[in-house]
DNA sequence: CAACTAATTCACTATCTAGTTACTTACTAG
DNA sequence: CTAGTAAGTAACTAGATAGTGAATTAGTTG
């Protein structure tokens, strides 16, 4: 009966799985420095040993790791479709799409600030990243343009920077939380505070690019 | 003669600090978890018992960095006297005195970062931070409503997340410009991108708290 | 079913690392 | 000038930690 049950027990790509899973959890939280391949064995129900046979080594494990973060957000921002939205429309659902991916993945974040504390030498041996990257640079340029001849916006609004100034109201927000909450003695953890953030985010946005 | 200088073998004052210096190169280049005590006992030219000795341990030491770090951002921010000025004018004061605070003294967002991943733990222990942060908060909303008297801002405006605003377009860009690069295929690291970056970012504030 | 291949396990090591014990040396107050 | 105190050193430890060698076991193919 449960003989097929029984018989999965040699499954490569169900470890293989199990151990990137138990991987973001501990970069994310520890960060590449104080992640422990142990702990990761442990959580992952896999011989320590498998890790170093399907991934080599700690700081190749972390690479791979951080490109399927960032293969996974950019598959996620295709799915929107903003390009065949109104433009306004499209950068209100690019703002919201992206915070509430911060919010709700929040090993990315961390992921992206332990690579960056180590100036990016992992990513930068990474072959698959750019491919990701480019098609999603070229996305924001084009609302703009169409925004842009519709009158809608104005002219002259570097895509790169408003990529990175979207990315950066929400991204900073929820990294520093947690000493924000200290610094400015408010809660800024609560569904309403995150709320509230977003709007203003919003408006951030909007302000930025209508005409005038 | 120099029996003055040769006998200033034995400084408690210039231990400390020389620890404290090495600490903070240390904390921020690897992180908490990467860091490594006997490194900051080589680089500080002190034997590793007087880290002990002065901090009591790792994370003690950790703490003690990020207050320093703390107190002397926030005493550069209160010498600029920005209620003194124009709004407009402190406005984009702050957004540069920001910037170029982040830009020269990159381990500050190196070791917030890292203490953001602890989700401020240490932080949270500390009885200086909060009357560090106090003087502070006030100061953007004292700005705000002097520029909504003149007629120059829009009211309404949350001074908090206005500050959180300011900040976050420094910090995003500066903290992950070694995967922006990456993702975005541009150099971001020259004094060239910088001005630009910073340029942008005074406009965007300006837009956010403008009437209309 | 036998030979092969790939998945998995176990036991191990060399090195590192936070923290400590016990000591010596320099300065200082009386 | 001496006794006490604070600064500084050296050598060590217990436990972690990344990584490995070699064997075992499950599934597959001729």
């Amino acid at each position: 009966m449960n003989d097929i049950v029984k018989s999965r027990k040699r499954d490569a790509t169900a470890t293989k799985n199990r151990i990137l899973k138990a991987a973001k959890k501990e970069f994310s939280k520890k960060g590449l420095g104080g992640a422990r391949i142990d702990e990761i064995a442990l959580k992952s129900k896999a011989n320590k040993r498998m890790i170093y046979h399907y991934f080599g080594n700690k700081e190749a494990l972390f690479l791979k790791t951080l490109e399927d973060a960032y293969a996974d957000i950019r598959s996620a921002e295709q799915k929107l479709k903003l390009i065949e939205l109104d433009p306004e429309e499209a950068l209100i659902k690019l703002v919201k799409f992206t915070w509430d991916y911060y919010l709700k993945n929040p090993e990315f974040i961390t992921l992206v600030n332990s690579e960056n504390l180590h100036r990016a030498r992992h990513l930068k041996k990474s072959k698959i990243i750019e491919d990701i990257s480019n098609k999603f640079i070229s996305m924001v340029g084009a609302i703009l343009d169409k925004g842009v001849a519709n009158g809608q916006f104005r002219s002259g609004i570097d895509p790169v920077q408003l990529n990175i100034t979207i990315a950066a109201i929400g991204y900073y927000y929820l990294t520093n939380r947690y000493t924000g909450a200290i610094v400015y003695q408010r809660n800024l953890d609560s569904d309403a505070a995150y709320r509230e953030r977003l709007n203003f985010n919003i408006e951030t946005i909007l302000r930025l690019v209508r005409p005038a």
